[in-house]
DNA sequence: ATGAAAGCGCTAACAC
DNA sequence: GTGTTAGCGCTTTCAT
């Protein structure tokens, strides 16, 4: 049980300064290749460690970024997530995760730990009730960088790295379309979201112009029981849907549930389209065809983005993965 | 773009000294009421927070432990981490997450970090293809703790945290007796892994020791699709199974996956059960009966037992998580 | 009740 | 090619 094997030791113990010892141990081209092996020799040997708190106390590169997700609930933030922390690694960085539990006091908590952690970068993704973010901008007077993710706000100044929300709805709504679907309950979650409105903005503008006789419509579900109790109750409705669009996963769960309740026949008596991550779609028989929105893909992006951001380059301020179609044959 | 607020400069402007802005930030006793309320409210002017680089570097107490995990693609490790960031945050720790990818060179690499950090403890599942655990019992020599869950090394010495996969498997397993189901597919997983054995060896026992009449016929299925095959084959040959019993999620996921292709009626034709997290179950109508395993307790009980470690005290080396018998009516 | 001083482990001018 | 020195921001004796 003692400490860790420190430079000053390893100095003392060769009879160097500990500054010959730090070059050594980082190849500087001063140092003669004799005295870096006796260096290399002996650091390997007491297993030494470079003390990160002590490096980035002196040069303030701590090498840390912080990841805050509202959860870990579903897929798309742990495969953000893991896509982020494998770049991160990768390019010599750690990641502190952070939950913020959709509590915007958690999330000013959060901060504050990214402040006194130092880390040079934040990847954030805003809580659902967030209603300012000017804590978050404030960290830029301390040198941190923020790079929001997925519930981006609608600030044109901010760095965002977001899926494709426009293009996905796109996609979901030409393929209703191209199916010819007359009658589609177009499912969408809270929205005071701007995720939610730039979907159905889109969703609404491909379906006025591109179709005169086939008919939507919309109902804002905040929670997976208030999405299936949507489709219970339009089932049973004058208006029987033809098909459903959900907007999330979330949203195709609830719908997925009132399927099998009602012991609906897809894609006979009800088409299935969602923007999904992925996974979900693939749990059920037949698999559900959706439009992708990679959390993964997501992930390297937004880490790359704020790579660049690190080294003061100039990049586009609004960054939006590509969406894309696959089909299962649910619709 | 300035760098963020210092002890000294707070102490300059105050005419202190440091050590006196020091106690005060920190309610010490001796600091006069006077004192304590300008240094604070300076402080909270210039949005001070502590470095906590400085702090660690300081004091050898970082507060900072690590989760190594060997992926984020499924609901376990995903809950497991949220509640050990909650009970972290609440005991002033952060997080850092370190995923194997299940390979141990990874896996070594991650210890390094946790090394170079000088985290206080490490929170382990092993990953599926780890030889030795040499690596990590060697951080004991530096002062970090290590707790092993989940995937725990069968070494006897180490701290471990586990899913109670014995009591697990006989609850699943008494329950299928009582309900008096004559034929119950089993499904199990890697017959290699050390939990599956726990689990089928359990099941067995219960099954020999308290039934005389009724049947169970063991198969393993390494993936979902080999657990939807499974039942496919067993519905269609001619000892059709009336109930199943599902160790895993993943072989959940397979097996319902079967019974909507095949449109089995559950519990009518077939009663289902499964050792589980908990989401999944609640992902299909009816909702599935489960054995809970949960991730997010497993979370709360590794950080306090690596607490207790932290302050020396004297624990069990071996903690299993109880599991307890949700009834959802699929069985 | 407050201050002076030392030092945690490391890096980076600046010397030689 | 190697050493000297100062200092990053903080805590903590030990004085006063």
């Amino acid at each position: 049980m003692k400490a860790a094997t420190t430079l000053l030791q390893i100095s003392k113990i060769l009879s160097l300064s500990p500054s010959t010892v730090s070059r050594a141990l980082k190849n500087h081209p001063d140092i003669s290749p004799v005295t870096r092996q006796k260096v290399l020799d002996l650091a390997k040997q007491l297993e030494y460690e470079p003390n990160l708190n002590a490096v980035g106390l002196r040069t303030s590169n701590t090498k840390e970024i912080a990841v805050i997700v509202p959860n870990l609930s579903g897929f798309f933030y742990g495969s953000f997530i893991s896509a982020v922390e494998e770049e991160a690694r990768r390019a010599g960085y750690s990641t502190i995760i952070l939950l913020s539990g959709d509590d915007p006091l958690v999330e000013i908590e959060n901060l504050k730990i990214c402040r006194q952690r130092r880390v040079q970068g934040v990847l954030a993704c805003l809580s659902a009730r967030t209603a300012s973010i000017e804590a978050f901008t404030r960290l830029k007077k301390v040198e941190i960088s923020v790079v929001f993710f997925d519930k981006v706000p609608s600030d044109a100044d901010e760095i965002t790295v977001r899926v494709g929300d426009e293009e996905a709805a796109a996609v979901a709504a030409d393929y209703l379309i191209s199916k010819k679907k007359k009658n589609v309950l177009s499912l969408f979650a809270d929205v005071n979201m701007s995720i939610t409105n730039r979907r159905l903005t889109t969703f609404r503008q491909i379906f006025s112009s591109r179709s005169l006789q086939q008919n939507y419509f919309v109902e804002h579900a905040t929670s997976s029981e208030a999405a299936e109790h949507a489709l219970m109750h339009a089932w049973k409705s004058s208006h029987r849907p033809d098909a459903v669009f959900c907007m999330s996963d979330e949203i195709l769960i609830g719908v997925m549930k009132a399927v099998h309740r009602l012991d609906i026949k897809y894609p006979g008596e009800l088409g299935i389209i969602a923007i999904s991550n992925g996974f979900f779609p693939n749990l059920y028989y037949p698999e559900i065809t959706f439009v992708e929105t990679s959390g993964y893909k997501l992930g390297q992006l937004a880490f790359k983005r704020m790579v660049l951001e690190f080294e003061g380059k100039t990049a586009p301020r609004d960054v939006a993965l590509k969406a894309e179609l696959i089909e299962k044959g649910s619709l």
